[in-house]
RNA sequence: GCGCCCGUAGCUCAGUAGGAUAGAGCAUCAGAUUCCUAAUCUGGGGGCCACAGGUUCGAAUCCUGUCGGGCGCACCA
């Protein structure tokens, strides 16, 4: 339905509609551009419901002063029979206020939308495609990645909730020299598995205990068969099943988080498919890439095997990096770099859009993939909007200690370890509490008794009240009498009908800490609100006696719990009955 | 030496595509519970938004430089 529009938009609309019509008088000249014009809540509640910066913004191009231009849009705006009160304040800010009708209508359509009050049209459902976690299939989940997958995969929830086909990709490194050392690591245990003594394992091998049960099944599945066979014998396949196990076990450790991806993407399917030989052929032909010889690295010392090869490079200086980049190694396999370019071609195919999330320990190679990106799909005709998230170190802490991982000393935390310790939840939250570009840190000991001083709980604490409440009013919510709804409830409306525009905004900036953040605002504003009827009976939500007033004030909190559950559902974190 | 990210209260961090007097939690101080869940609430103290310039009606936000921290820097992934 057209009127189904949050009621941040619909006044942006009419806003819009003045504009147009000062042009039509010539106050304005035709077409002047408008992006600079907002219209928002008010930091101060006193200034109003809905501020805009209209006449300040325009007030140049109307060849007039920003007051003088403010007096002439209230006199339209004064005609909306919403607006209560429209005054010039400030160097030109125009305040509006809005009637309370507005707002007991908007909370009506919390209510009637549900779980989808919210939700927009913006994506237009063009699909994204959101590549995230990624992980090496060499070794179980452990905290370092934990950051990324989160929020990869609230990212991924919240671009769907605002009307996106969302694609969740995982790409399965498993072409590069670090599953050969798995395979050679599952050699090891599958000679442990036929009763050799193979003592300590040797360095540049994974030691994790987690390879054991691969080394099992290898001996179950080929005996003695390659036992002392040469490694090109079994290399190939014991990498295979390597890879597999590894794969499965990272699938359960992203499913405790909750994360599951649509599409896992091969790197050894793709280089047989050949793609990364169709890119460079493409490529080549546009004279993208040539041959050529890498400088060495300037201001540290170069290392001292270096020497000058030619190699197939691209042009990534065309795009803005500061060196070519080879696609190919001296020994003519592929680079990481060569393969992935093939990928991120073969995903544009698939997407109108991509989203790569990554650790900021690959920041360096930001540049060349979005060279990359931008030269394949600029020359298909189809440029495809790409974004790289890059989500910073989560710096481990213990007890205020700062705790190093080290996977041959073995202490490595995974992520199993931690949730089975503290909660999906809580570790969704956690990481969902600060903008993805800035380090955090985190601390075992804080989170995990953190009960009382987590953010998560506090939410969760608002909601749990929310629905005791309705399980034990006796009275029906019910949204026929919200005129009995005064100040009090309707700054909470105020409050939640901002969710649709923080949603929006998330989604645009791709920041889904800002929801997170929305939530412990709202449900601040319950908490208070609940407290109120500890000095004032009056103005507690049950009211013996008053089923009408009670029924309103039951109706005004399930919608504030709706949104709640909403904002935590984008976020995947579950919102809880009881405490 | 170069690139990217960050610098906001004692601590941990927000700050909504440049908006009005910069916010929250923790910590600290003072209060609220015979009462719908006190895992909560109310109030106080605490700031040169790292520093210096610039852009404009207006800058924590954009630009330049400096300082400080993090992450990278050849065919690794």
């Amino acid at each position: 339905m057209a009127d189904m529009q949050t009621l941040h938009a619909a006044f942006a609309a009419r806003i819009d509609a003045v504009l147009n019509a000062l042009e039509l008088e010539g106050t304005l000249p035709p077409e002047t551009p408008r992006a600079n014009v907002t219209i928002e809540p008010p930091r101060d509640p006193s200034h109003g419901d809905l501020a805009t910066n209209a006449a300040m913004v325009l007030a140049k191009q109307a060849k007039t002063n920003p007051r003088a231009l403010a007096e002439q849009i209230v006199e339209h705006l004064k005609r909306d029979p919403d607006i209560v009160d429209a005054e010039i304040a400030g160097p030109g800010f125009i305040n509006l206020r809005l009637t309370d009708d507005t707002w007991r209508r908007e909370l009506a359509a919390i209510a009637a939308l549900g779980a989808d009050y919210g939700r927009s049209a913006m994506g237009a459902g063009r699909t994204v495609n959101v590549e995230y976690v990624s992980a090496n299939p060499t070794g179980p989940m452990h905290m370092g990645h934990c950051r990324g997958a989160v929020v990869g995969d609230a990212l991924a929830g919240m671009l769907e909730f605002v009307g996106h086909r969302v694609v969740r990709e995982y790409y399965v490194n498993d072409a590069g020299s670090q599953v050969d050392v798995l395979a050679r690591s599952a050699h090891l245990r599958y000679k442990e598995a036929l009763g050799e003594d193979i003592g300590e394992i040797p360095s540049g091998l994974y030691p994790g205990e987690y390879l054991k049960p691969v080394g099992e099944k290898l001996a179950q599945e080929f005996g003695e068969a390659y036992r002392d066979a040469p490694e090109s014998e079994w290399l190939v396949l014991f990498r295979e099943r390597a890879v597999a196990a590894m794969m499965d076990m990272i699938r359960e450790d992203l499913a405790l988080l909750g994360i599951h991806h649509d599409l896992f993407s091969s790197e050894a399917e793709l280089q047989a498919a050949k793609k990364p030989e169709a890119a460079e052929a493409w490529l080549r032909e546009r004279d993208l890439v040539f041959d050529g010889v890498l400088e060495a690295p300037k201001g540290k010392a170069p290392p001292e095997d270096w020497e000058p090869v030619e190699l197939p490079l691209f042009r990534s200086t065309k795009f803005g990096d500061d060196q070519d980049r080879p696609i190919k190694k001296s020994d003519g396999s592929w680079t990481y770099f060569g393969a992935d370019l093939a990928y991120h071609l073969q995903k544009a195919q698939a997407a109108d859009e991509l989203i790569d999330i990554w650790g900021a320990d690959h920041a360096g190679t930001v540049k060349r993939i979005k060279a990359a990106v931008a030269a394949l799909s600029e020359g298909q005709g189809k440029p495809i909007p790409f974004d790289v998230k890059l989500v910073q170190m989560v710096q481990l802490m213990k007890g205020g200690q700062p705790f190093k991982m080290s996977k041959r000393a073995g202490n490595f935390v995974t992520l199993a370890d931690v949730v089975e310790m503290v909660g999906k939840d809580v570790v969704r939250f956690t990481m969902l509490t600060r903008k993805p570009d800035a380090q955090m840190d985190f601390d075992f000991d804080k989170v995990v008794e953190a009960s009382k001083d987590n953010p998560v709980f506090y939410l969760q604490y608002a909601h749990a009240r929310i629905r005791s409440t309705l399980r034990k009013a006796g009275v029906e919510p019910s949204g026929e009498h919200l005129d009995r709804l005064g100040a009090d409830e309707l700054a909470l409306v105020r409050e939640a009908a901002q969710f649709p525009r923080v949603v929006e905004s998330a989604a645009k900036a791709r920041e889904p800490h800002r929801i997170a953040f929305f939530l412990g605002d709202l449900a601040a504003a319950f908490h208070s609100f609940w407290n109120a009827g500890n000095d004032d009976t009056s103005k507690r939500i049950i009211q013996e006696g008053d089923a009408e007033l009670t029924a309103a004030r039951l109706f005004l909190a399930d919608s504030i719990g709706q949104v709640i559950r909403n904002g935590l559902a984008i976020l995947g974190v579950e919102a809880v009955e009881e405490m």
